[in-house]
DNA sequence: GGTTTACTTGAGAGCTGCTCTAATGTTGTT
DNA sequence: AACAACATTAGAGCAGCTCTCAAGTAAACC
């Protein structure tokens, strides 16, 4: 049994987003106590780890919304629920891909960086040196 | 050379952003032609695509902004530069660690619904279903 | 028993980063 | 000349937080 406070330490969630996303009718099931205050059990601890999973790979918050509809109507929408949870896999795969091009193309400035540094170059690259601009492969 | 709408095109980003960007001087560089109308070099892609780098990994445009304002300082400021790229590289890393966990979350809930789905069970850790509540092992 | 401290709550303002619309302008084609 | 196809800007609108505030409860201390 949680209080949110705990949940967002727990999950490493700001207080501020659980509460926008207990607004936006995230967590159904969440009871609260007698003085109005939200009690989060484990079952709820992992609904919220679905919808943090869902947000970390930029489902909209209404596509959220409808997949815990679709939970809410019960057995007969586990179909869709499976298309969904499929089509979020390969949006997350996707960004994996774009992730570690970013990260090649961090290495490649880092190292670059570094040889200027050891080496006591210049930027010749940056437009601001009037120079000759060697063309970057990115 | 590229209009904004190639640029758009070839990077993967679209018009309204790069010119959101432009706007917030992300493009110092970016010359105009007789008409006012933009033009990119090859060395203007290669910005864009850093800009577009670090926006991926979470960067602030604040931040962006400032790393930008390093480049057009000069070679003074390739530490603190070289600095912030290893510090995006370590984001970038721990956000891929992080998009990893969320991946074996998608699988099990994948294989979670594939069981249903095949055996014709109910979704038994659903709340709406009234029964006993199975914990989920995440 | 009253006060302080530490929590909770909801309403709503404010912020970031786009996203889109509208008005305007140039260029090239029929 | 009219139209299509592109460009420009200003500025409105939107999603998703993020933060502040006033108000309420409850345990702990004087």
């Amino acid at each position: 049994m949680y209080t949110i406070k705990e949940v967002a330490d727990k999950l490493d969630i700001s207080e501020h987003t659980l509460r926008f996303w207990a607004k936006s009718d995230f967590f159904p099931f969440v009871k609260r106590d007698k003085n109005n205050i939200r009690i989060f059990t484990e079952d709820d601890l992992a609904w919220v780890r679905i919808v943090k999973c869902l947000r970390a790979v930029g489902t909209e918050n209404k596509a959220i919304k409808r997949y815990i509809d679709l939970c809410i109507i019960g057995d007969s929408t586990i179909p869709e629920r499976y298309e969904i949870i499929q089509n979020t896999k390969i949006k997350a795969l996707q960004q994996m891909k774009e992730l570690q091009n970013q990260l090649d193309l961090l290495d490649y400035k880092e190292k670059f960086y570094q040889n200027l540094i050891e080496n006591n170059l210049e930027d010749s690259w940056n437009p601001m040196n009037n120079k000759q601009q060697e063309a970057q492969a990115v």
